[in-house]
RNA sequence: GCGCGGUUAGCUCAGUGGUAGAGCAUUACCUUGACACGGUAGGGGUCGCAGGUUCGAACCCUGCACCGCGCACCA
């Protein structure tokens, strides 16, 4: 015989029992399995970044689906976790390009698109694993055989085919625009990913002559100077009666220096933007590199100086001694010439929001620059299903975010400047004017696509330059095209053709964002009408950060009314964030998150998500302490052993001979039955706390409330289980009573088999392993738990017919408490006393009391012996307590101290007497007592009588110590 | 500026009108036959502040303060 492990030893099990999960196909859903009897269950993944790794937020968000997944199961629906990753336009690019400079000391550059996206690709296929073996390690039933990529083909496939429907509808646009430009990434971005920052700077006040009034100067208010050489206007409220007069004149711009003065005169404008309450009332007016100076200089045709290049640096139109310099080494400089100037008024410490590139951290440079565009689809639909709760978010608050920035959203900017991504499917070709060629270029491509098979492609040209007067501009043909779902071919000789015609495809690639918005039909076979599709989509739940909720949630739901006709899930459970114990957001540049991983090898998953479970109530954050991680993993040891001590005590070993158990050889019969004649009040309340145990974990499965779900498991097994029930078991089982031993070993594997399956989804280790090691499994139908604890069927409560059965009554619960609570008094004595052997006990009993429950009693009290005499008279100076099963006396024939035995009553008595003044102080008030509902004048009258009983048997137990 | 959370024991948090709770930490005792990753007993809170409603408020209402988050933004 083996030695036992006193612990559980999780490694070896954790890995025994995914193998075994994953050859058994225990998380492959299939959709022929699905009916009404057993209806589908769905969720996909919030795909994690390719070449990401774990963190605590995946830790988090991902053992909530595997949860939802697994208690599905158990409620006999067919599951599907769809997993995947997603591509990472910008971060995996990054990262990759700065492998090659560290490497190879090269740029993307230097490699060429062509030979740069095949190191990512190989990047992609080193790196992008390690995700997905961790979510393996953490336990996640998802289906692998249906992981997806956004980058697969047929992924990619849907993308083009997306895009190229919302292009025919018009609402893909290409546009030259104000855009959020990233200098260090060199790409556009969406309004979303900026992100807001306050920052420290300055104020700088400078003075410009107007140069109809020489001596008259105006002071401008900036906190760029850089931008001057920019400037092309200075524009004033009309509405100010300081500067009204000066509108049409012209002020001299101090800045490049080396200009001769008329080149610098730019006009003094008058609009109502701006606030002339705000700094000086004088708005400089840049509109290459300011959004709201781009419109004033759009409304007043002003002219579009750029002076910063893509990547952050002055051009040459900023002047001599800016030029080159990067944007904030130049405002410096600027400032540095405007003091040389003598012009500059007043540099004061400011503090002003500025936006900020997520990705790079880098100051947002607005830029005008032509990028492509989509007005959302879909947005009523998307407004409609969340605000009529249709489809819910949990916690519901997060409805009025959503349906906020829903009702003020902006067409979507989907292109990148990056390499690595879903290219545009967009080809062009540039003529000059609308002339013979561009018809000819025009009718040419119809004909060509006249031998495709579907045509979704489109020409367009800007109408506005079609047509006589626009000889000299220039004009693009642009061809969108979309994928042939049945022939790749095709596609590719539709794009040879093309090309051949002089056309080039778009070197952009679109959003990240705009792939994977898709994600819950896309990864399902969409545009084919699969089975998959038919059974699983809508899916069921979504579970995903509220960071997210505008990139994706909100994108992705009008993707599902726009493609689907339906919404893509029907409840969005949103995580809390996980911080560190010090507030702060966990971060890979604080370096406050700690390893999911190494957590995992020191505490176990299953620790590692029950603790995780367990700090994480509905709608708030996440306080991370690792102390939660080592609560999770004393639980799982306690469970342990309670399972150990349960095969401990049995001496028969029964069928399952050379089955092999980790907890032992023998394996043992858990199929007694329970006689319901022999149940003490013991059993009786265990059964009934199992029942509310129950009850409690499955209604707060249903409201997603884990944590509340893992205290009740946590409560229930811990204090009532272990430390209740099985303490007081230790009775029957150290007695000589077979037949009652070998019910209360009924009611132990009744027990511990509905606590196993009530945590399977919690802790999906320890328990198939508990479940099989006891031999749960025996004699069960694989499709209920015979083959894993996983298709076991969630435990219902005990119903009126099954308590019925077992002679258990509500009030039964009452009867083991009235013990227990004699039990806590009587230890009180003892600790008062400081005794710690076992030490005699006499119970002079209110009622009388079967043998059974005096030798409950005397074990939980540790008493050697316990007598029970109706009669007694104790010795004047007996410590005693008054309990619900009458007085319990501690005889310690003239051990004690008197006096301080005094005190001790003395101070109950203190209590017992101001409680009870209180609750008369009410009964007495009749304004209390003729508004108060009866049930509460009631519950008032019986404490009343409670505490005047107890302070009566206390004055009487004071009376005896003389 | 607008919106959303939060403020309860040293810490992390439950607690939707009727006797203030849990886990951790802490103190004392206990290596007892499942478990020291354990057991038993204890100490510890004017429930952020000020008003109001009510017989009664941690809980409902109003205002304020502080912490956090989101949106918008004035150079």
């Amino acid at each position: 015989m083996t030695e036992i492990p006193k612990a559980y030893e999780p490694q070896s099990v954790e890995d025994k029992w995914y193998d075994f999960w994953l050859k058994q196909g225990c998380f492959t859903a299939d959709p022929a399995r699905v009916s009404d009897q057993r209806p589908a269950y769905s969720i996909v993944i919030p795909p994690p970044n390719v070449t990401g790794m774990l963190h605590m937020g995946h830790v988090l968000n991902n053992t909530i689906q595997d949860i939802l997944s697994r208690k599905a199961r158990m409620d006999g629906k067919e599951v599907l976790w769809l997993p995947g990753t997603d591509h990472a336009g910008i971060a995996t690019q990054v990262q990759v390009e700065k492998a090659l400079k560290r490497d190879e000391k090269k740029t993307k550059h230097d490699l060429g698109r062509e030979e740069f996206l095949k190191r990512v690709w190989t990047w992609k296929d080193k790196h992008g694993g390690i995700i997905i073996n961790q979510l393996k390690k953490l336990g996640c039933s998802c289906d692998w055989t249906r992981e997806r990529f956004t980058m697969d083909p047929e992924y990619s496939r849907c993308v083009q085919k997306v895009f190229v429907e919302l292009y025919k509808k018009g609402l893909i646009y290409r546009g030259k625009r104000m855009v959020n430009w990233c200098p260090a990434s060199q790409t556009a971005l969406s309004d979303e990913e900026v992100e807001m920052k306050p920052q420290k700077g300055f104020m700088y006040h400078f003075k410009v002559e107007v140069a109809e009034a020489p001596g008259t100067w105006l002071t401008i208010a900036t906190t760029r100077p850089e931008t001057i050489p920019g400037d092309t206007a200075v524009a004033v409220n009309p509405k100010d009666a300081r500067y009204a007069h000066l509108i049409g004149q012209h002020i001299v711009r101090p800045l490049p220096v080396e200009l001769p003065r008329e080149q610098k005169l730019i006009p003094i404008i008058g609009d109502a933007h701006v606030d002339f309450e705000f700094g000086t009332g004088v708005l400089k007016v840049t509109p290459a590199h300011d959004k709201a100076d781009f419109d004033i200089g759009t409304r007043h045709k002003l002219p579009v100086v750029e002076v910063i290049n893509a990547d952050g640096t002055m051009n040459d139109l900023a002047g001599a001694d800016l030029c080159g310099l990067d944007r904030f080494k130049a405002r410096k400089v600027a400032s540095e010439r405007l003091t040389e100037l003598g012009v500059l008024v007043e540099e004061k410490p400011y503090e002003n929001n500025v936006g900020f590139s997520q990705r790079a951290d880098v100051p947002i440079e607005p830029r005008l620059s032509e990028q492509w565009f989509l007005k959302y689809p879909s947005v009523e639909a998307s407004t409609k299903c969340v605000a009529d709760g249709q489809m819910k978010f949990h916690p519901d608050r997060w409805a009025k975010v959503y349906d906020h920035w829903l009702t003020n959203i902006q067409d979507w900017c989907i292109s990148r400047q990056l390499w690595w991504g879903h290219r545009i499917p967009v080809w062009s070709k540039q003529h000059i004017g609308w002339t013979s060629a561009c018809n000819s270029d025009h009718a040419k491509v119809w004909a060509i696509s006249a031998t495709r098979k579907e045509k979704d492609f489109v020409v367009y040209a800007d109408p506005e330059l079609i047509g006589p007067g626009n000889t000299n501009k220039p004009v693009w043909i642009y061809v969108a095209v979309a994928p042939d779902n049945s022939r790749d071919s095709d596609q590719a000789n539709f794009i040879k053709q093309i090309e051949a015609l002089g056309f080039t495809q778009d070197p952009d690639v679109l959003d990240t964002w705009f792939s994977s918005w898709l994600w819950p039909f896309a990864t399902m076979g969409w545009p084919e009408k699969t089975s998959t599709l038919k059974a699983f989509y809508p899916t069921t739940d979504l579970v995903t950060g509220p960071d997210i909720i505008f990139f994706w949630v909100a994108r992705m739901i009008m993707a599902g009314f726009e493609w689907m006709g339906e919404l893509p899930f029907k409840n969005v459970y949103f995580t809390g964030i996980i911080r560190d114990k010090q507030g702060r957001k966990m971060s890979k540049s604080l370096g406050n998150s700690p390893d999911p991983l190494e957590l995992i090898a020191s505490y176990s998953a299953d620790a590692l998500r029950f603790g995780i479970m367990r700090s994480a109530p509905l709608g708030q954050d996440i306080c991370f302490d690792e102390k939660n991680v080592e609560l999770g993993r004393n639980f799982c040891t306690k469970l342990w052993n309670a399972a150990r001590f349960r095969q401990m005590q049995s001496t028969s070993p029964l069928r399952g001979e050379g089955s092999e158990s980790r907890l032992g050889e023998a394996v043992y019969s858990t199929e007694a039955e329970i006689d319901a004649a022999l149940l003490s009040s013991d059993d009786k309340w265990i059964l009934l706390r199992l029942n509310t145990a129950i009850a409690e974990v499955s209604t707060a499965l249903e409201e997603y409330r884990f944590s509340d779900a893992t205290s009740t498991l946590y409560r229930f097994f811990w204090s009532e289980y272990c430390d209740w029930y099985v303490e007081a078991s230790k009775a029957v089982l150290q007695g000589s009573d077979e037949k009652r031993k070998a019910n209360t070993l009924a009611v132990i594997d009744f027990v511990l088999g509905h606590t196993l399956r009530l945590f399977h989804p919690f802790m999906p280790f320890i328990t198939e392993e508990l479940w099989h090691g006891m031999g749960f499994n025996d004699d069960l139908p694989g499709k209920q738990g015979g083959k894993s604890i996983m298709f076991a069927p969630w435990p219902k409560p005990l119903d009126e017919d099954e308590l019925a059965h077992f002679g258990i009554l509500p009030e039964d619960e009452q009867a083991a408490n009235d013990k227990y609570k004699a039990v806590e008094l009587g230890r009180g004595l003892k600790s008062t006393f400081n005794i710690n052997k076992k030490v005699r006990f006499v119970l002079k009993p209110a009622s009388e009391l079967p043998a059974h429950e005096i030798e409950v009693l005397r074990i939980l009290l540790n008493a050697e012996p316990l007598e029970v005499d109706a009669a007694f008279q104790p010795k004047k100076g007996t410590p005693a307590a008054l309990t619900p099963l009458g007085e319990l006396f501690l005889p310690l024939d003239g051990l004690i101290d008197v006096d301080a035995e005094k005190a001790r009553v003395g101070k109950e008595v203190a209590k017992v007497e101001s409680e009870l003044e209180k609750v008369t102080a009410k009964l007495a008030d009749t304004n209390f007592t003729s508004k108060v509902p009866q049930k509460v004048l009631d519950e008032h009258q019986q404490r009343k009588t409670d505490w005047e009983e107890k302070l009566a048997k206390l004055k009487v137990m004071l009376d005896a110590l003389g």
